[in-house]
DNA sequence: GTTGTACTTAACAGATAAGTTAATTAATAA
DNA sequence: TTATTAATTAACTTATCTGTTAAGTACAAC
């Protein structure tokens, strides 16, 4: 809800690699070996990027045996939505056309300056 | 739509000057030192802002004079709404409580395991 | 021309990020 | 106890980010 927790999530969303975590993740459970799987980067390396996504809120992390299973975890992810949902209105219909449809409707007809092309 | 302008998007995003900055201009174009005003900021980093979220595609720069007026460019918002949507099941209903939900259905009734509390 | 205003670019410093390999912790299994 | 598997931490390299001040560009006004 801060505007400190947005830095996080926005930043911990700006890496592919993350994204492909948590995409997985919506699909269930998932361990960390499981989760590397696909990349072809070090354990060491997607350790740290489960770090970073848990630091954000997005992932909790269990513990069985010797797995820690990760789970997504989607707070943040709807204060992002809440967040992006405050501009909906600028690409719901152009703003340009709008502006100039309201420009139009100020002006007398065949009156319009040039305008750049 | 790539995956790579996602990857700008979001980290623009993830400072919050920028966002402010954004936010400014969902009220209107503004110059430089216009959007700089607020800000306990040097006008080049300021400038600087700028120049990634143009990159990003979040922005676009007109000329006027001396004066380079900035406008929001919500396609790349859209990118974002249309990606944090894809999870909005996970936060709709808490899945944790769907997942039980689930469960109780396939279980006798006054049968259930014991839960953390 | 010169001066002033708006803004950008250059050059630098410090912090953070993302990857590597090697070593370490934690639990299981023999 | 020893070995194996799962995962993290340490130490390091390289690159990018964010800010600074100082210098440069572009246009306007005089």
């Amino acid at each position: 809800m801060t505007e400190d927790h947005l830095d996080a999530t926005f930043a911990s969303l700006a890496d592919p690699t993350r994204r492909a975590i948590l995409a997985r993740l919506a699909q269930g459970e998932a361990t960390v070996n499981e989760l590397a799987e696909p990349f072809e980067m070090s354990l060491p390396a997607i350790s740290r990027h489960l770090k970073v996504l848990e630091r954000a809120g997005l992932i909790s992390r269990g513990r069985e045996a010797q797995w820690r299973p990760c789970r997504l975890e989607a707070g943040p992810l709807k204060d992002i939505a809440n967040w992006v949902e405050r501009y909906r209105r600028f690409w719901d219909q152009s703003f340009d056309r709008m502006a100039d449809y309201l420009k139009e409707l100020q002006t007398p007809r065949g009156d319009q300056d040039d305008r750049k092309n």
